[in-house]
DNA sequence: GACCGTAACACTAACGGTTAGCTTTATGGA
DNA sequence: TCCATAAAGCTAACCGTTAGTGTTACGGTC
């Protein structure tokens, strides 16, 4: 634990985060299905068996900052002010992922995303993972005190605004709208 | 329409079913990860292609009546009586596909799916293309008049219902108990 | 009843993602 | 200095899936 990060450990994220960068250029340049994982790694300059020992898939190399999100969901529950009802501090963390996902910065991504089958479906498993975890996080809060089934409902419900006002023509008013049926679904419990 | 089903419909239908109780045979004897796909074509005694021609996915061969689900949910939309509320309409669907799919008849099969992540990720997405379909009949249904966003979060949470009650100790309380909160998700809206 | 368009099926050969098995390199600690 | 081991590499395959190209047999038409 003394080991401000070694050398090895360098190098190794040198290496995933060139295999990465390299991966989404050739990507948004030609197209997801029109580049094949073998030339993804010739270009990075790695062996395809070092390419799939960072990434678990060729879709996992779209979502690399896949942990973040799910972090933040998780943090927005934890890290709140005690005296801070629930769904407001969920809403407020979408409303920013939203926010964060749709900026022009991030479009060419994201169409890429729309327009293959695969990463859609990768995303939607992702989203599951991500909403599991969540309702791991309400379930332990003491202050909630819901049932599990009412946990893992929100934690749906939750991911479920993100991936609908992504898709929407004005995500952020879609956010809001989203988030008063889920704070009438939380108050029932 | 006045075709009592020729030779060649029955021929393909019974080529479609030999195909697909061939494979779920195999795969409840041992394994969806262990058998193959050229196997499956080669005890069912019919080419790769054309066991292609007739499922779109090796997963596919699973989930057979994946069109009945979609159905049901549509009609208990559309068929319901002009004064019977949409709510508790879908609430009492997807009692009826819970029940159905938790029956002990069924057992087999699902146990199958929750421990195979390709068979979970590709269900995830067939329920998608599910919870599209029954937002656009919410959005025609003239009685309705609610906002695009709505319908397709009370798509959303009614496909939430019927995933998370499966998995759930208790599959028809957990329908109740999401459902409680739907209904009241919709009269905010 | 012969005839033709075509739907269903077959065969081969390949492509692209993924993995197993084994070797090589280089780093960090003893 | 030397060893254990993590990282990376190479080969060779497996498996799902598809394109390309016939071949058969059914169904409607003359």
């Amino acid at each position: 634990m003394t080991t401000p990060p070694g050398r090895r450990e360098r190098k190794k994220a040198a290496t995933r985060r060139k295999i990465a960068d390299t991966a989404l250029r050739l990507f948004l340049e030609r197209g997801y299905d029109a580049v094949g994982i073998r030339e993804v790694a010739a270009e990075a300059d790695v062996a395809v068996t070092t390419l799939f020992s960072h990434f678990p898939s060729k879709e996992a190399l779209v979502f690399e900052q896949d942990a973040d999100f799910e972090q933040r969901l998780i943090r927005a529950v934890t890290d709140r002010t005690p005296d801070e009802p629930l769904v407001p501090a969920l809403r407020r963390e979408i409303h920013a992922l939203v926010r964060h996902c749709t900026a022009d910065s991030a479009s060419p991504v994201w169409h890429m995303v729309d327009t293959s089958p695969a990463l859609r479906a990768y995303e939607e498993s992702m989203r599951l993972r991500h909403a599991e975890s969540l309702a791991a996080a309400l379930t332990a809060d003491p202050g909630l005190a819901r049932t599990t089934t009412a946990c893992r409902t929100i934690a749906r419900f939750t991911i479920d605004a993100y991936a609908l006002a992504r898709e929407s023509a004005d995500p952020q008013a879609a956010v809001d709208e989203i988030f008063r049926m889920i704070e009438a679904a939380w108050a029932v419990t």
